[in-house]
DNA sequence: CTTCATTGTGAGGTAACCTCAGCAATAGGG
DNA sequence: CCCTATTGCTGAGGTTACCTCACAATGAAG
């Protein structure tokens, strides 16, 4: 039964690193590194096309690096032309982080060539395959972080 | 369809953060990053034990970092007495990596505390679900890399 | 109007990689 | 047998992606 299992985790692991290898690969053409291809969804994903902006510390957090790093990662991306940063409104101290029209289009060509990736991975499986193995993954996702993460 | 895939791998990746996660916390007592870990499974593996045990530039490659980063890893688990480098008896240029009486033991522990790892995080499925995502996950490993990565 | 907390960033450090150069040893052709 | 090319490892030094600490500007609370 134990042995079972690491055979799970392993295996967990290996499918990750094929995947993250190739999407590493996908993103090069762009110059971009997987950690700010994610940045870029989290800004995405925080409504921030519209609205005020993303804060560096709240991205910082939802990628789980320190503030500081993030501020890194936000200079690279503003450099590429993909984000920009506007002083907010409200608070003359922070910044407001949004996608420029460049960063939106680059974004869903990345969401493209990911999902390209993840097709091809789990190519040989057959759709309802495909739809149990989801399930599971999920489901052990959730039993054990019922928190459930942003990232 | 396209959707459906991209989720899959994002399951994927999550579930791997988690299990990597709680691996380092559980390596962290003993001074190991994964990494090292890794290198003393590798060495393990390879028949190290009581053969002529493994090159430094064998280890380099089933990790998959280049040689010389391979010596500083070597370096640092040496440092803790768990690997021992001896010169080949076929090659004097080479090194025999082989784990210590100390490393072997400790190597036994960290394999439990990733088997634990694992159970827990897979504790909610059933016994058939967990060999089903077994299955699946290898099913596609193969398909998608018919080498078969040796690490 | 102090005093304290918070936002972002400069400075400087660390871990884990890398490449390049070099030394010792081996392999192989003349 | 010797001379050159190759191989195995490591020193030196660079890069990337993090970190902590200190700090200026601002905001919030008494």
């Amino acid at each position: 039964m134990t042995t079972e299992e690491a055979g799970l985790s392993e295996l967990v692991l290996r499918t990750a690193r094929v995947l993250r290898r190739a999407h590493r690969e996908a993103l090069e053409p762009y110059g971009l590194s997987p950690h700010q291809s994610r940045a870029m969804g989290v800004i995405v994903r925080s409504g921030a096309e519209d609205g005020d902006g993303l804060r560096l510390s709240d991205l910082a957090a939802q990628l789980g690096i320190a503030p500081r790093s993030a501020t890194d990662v936000v200079d690279a991306l503003e450099e590429h032309g993909l984000v920009e940063r506007r002083p907010s409104e409200h608070d003359r101290r922070a910044v407001d982080l949004r996608l420029t029209p460049a960063g939106r289009a680059l974004r869903r060509t990345l969401e493209r060539a990911r999902a390209t990736v993840s097709d091809r991975h789990f190519a040989s499986l057959t759709d309802a395959e495909r739809a149990t193995l989801a399930r599971l993954l999920r489901s052990a996702l959730e039993a054990s972080d019922p928190a459930g993460p942003q990232a």
